[in-house]
DNA sequence: TCCTATATTTGACCGTGGTCATTATTAATC
DNA sequence: GATTAATAATGACCACGGTCAAATATAGGA
């Protein structure tokens, strides 16, 4: 017969969680060992792999909680400008550590349910979707697409920009590799939203 | 001094990438062994890492020759339905192992110079460029948008679909996760090249 | 042809993620 | 409280990617 679980469970598992927490944000993800959770845990490496079914979905997990953090404070955008900031946000907190992005990409479909992760880009998505349809009433985008997937749409481009920015932390400007990718996120944006207008959305930003 | 490479060099590399190409053909990206690769191409462990940075770097060579392979037979779209046969096409070829969109996420950047991914991402976004340019001419999307602008559009979307359709092997339907991911393909699609008219574009195709 | 500096290869070794048979603990029942 | 069956924790062990000091082979010059 199935059983209620032990009182314990819960807390070895919470202990873990804290452990791998603090480890993160001291060393950032890559730089989490299982051997290092599990010490400061004080359990067995086995218990680690009783609880997740691999190091990636605790980091997921962590990483949710990362990102709803970054995410949270962001207004619903009500302007072009708002809108192009709210980017920029979403774009650093995506892509600020190589890691991120790679479980983003793993934890995004359907295999992520139930760490977090589908949650924040739902969240995110959500985030667009509501500005823009405020912006629509109002006629400041292009009128007759569905809010939700114009924010889905602003999604993909921020994981295709996030991408196109991976650069090795050895060579070339980290720095150059992201901003070209920030000014292709902006282009695109501006070719879904403002159709036949992509130099006007740079103009109209770069006088904010 | 630095004096020329010598000659076994370059039979070594084709040794091992031979032998990798086999193994992969084999058993996929993901069954991929270092070990398997020196055994069969009579080398030790460490002319391997003499050769390539990391595993993944040969892998990606080797991705990028499969995806030349299945994408290079892509016709140049002429109209709304070749448009979205190929990128159902182009979804399949990167989506197909899981292991193929994380090279592509990680390779796609300033990383994967040299490796043939970014030339293959090129060349797909150069093929829909050419489609769009002339789909554009004869007023057949919505005029206005940079095709080469468009065509990273679609990239975008095809990258977002592709993650959105991770699942892994052993839970839900791994094809329903597939088929609702390339309908959000679709309708993405056709919010950038046809503002307004979602659903048409799918009538249209449901048709063919 | 011999010498030597450079290029290439080697394989024992290590770090780390993940497994699994065994042991310890606890909920449920009497 | 004693018994037992399910649940949880353990840690020795394995697989595999990657390293590096030492060994070997070669290009280029005398």
């Amino acid at each position: 017969m199935t059983r209620k679980p032990q009182a314990r469970t819960a807390q070895t598992r919470d202990r873990l969680v804290a452990a791998a927490r603090d480890i993160v944000a001291e060393t950032g993800l890559a730089g989490l060992r299982t051997e290092a959770v599990v010490a400061r845990a004080a359990t067995a490496k086995g218990t680690f792999f009783a609880h997740f079914p691999d190091k990636d979905h605790l980091l997921a997990l962590l990483l949710a909680e990362i990102l709803r953090a970054e995410v949270a404070q962001l207004a619903v955008p009500a302007s072009r400008e708002q809108l192009a900031d709210n980017l920029d946000r979403v774009f650093a907190a995506f892509s600020s550590e190589p890691e991120r992005l790679t479980l983003l990409v793993r934890f995004s479909g359907p295999v992520g349910v139930g760490l977090g992760i589908d949650e924040v880009i739902h969240d995110v998505i959500a985030g667009f979707a509501g500005g823009l349809a405020g912006m629509q009433a109002r006629g400041m985008i292009a009128p007759g697409g569905d809010p939700a997937l114009l924010g889905e749409g602003l999604v993909a481009f921020l994981f295709h920009a996030a991408a196109s920015a991976q650069c090795p932390l050895t060579t070339m400007d980290k720095d150059a590799a992201r901003r070209r990718a920030q000014v292709l996120l902006h282009r695109l944006t501006d070719a879904l939203l403002w159709p036949g207008t992509e130099s006007a959305g740079k103009a109209a930003r770069s006088g904010g």
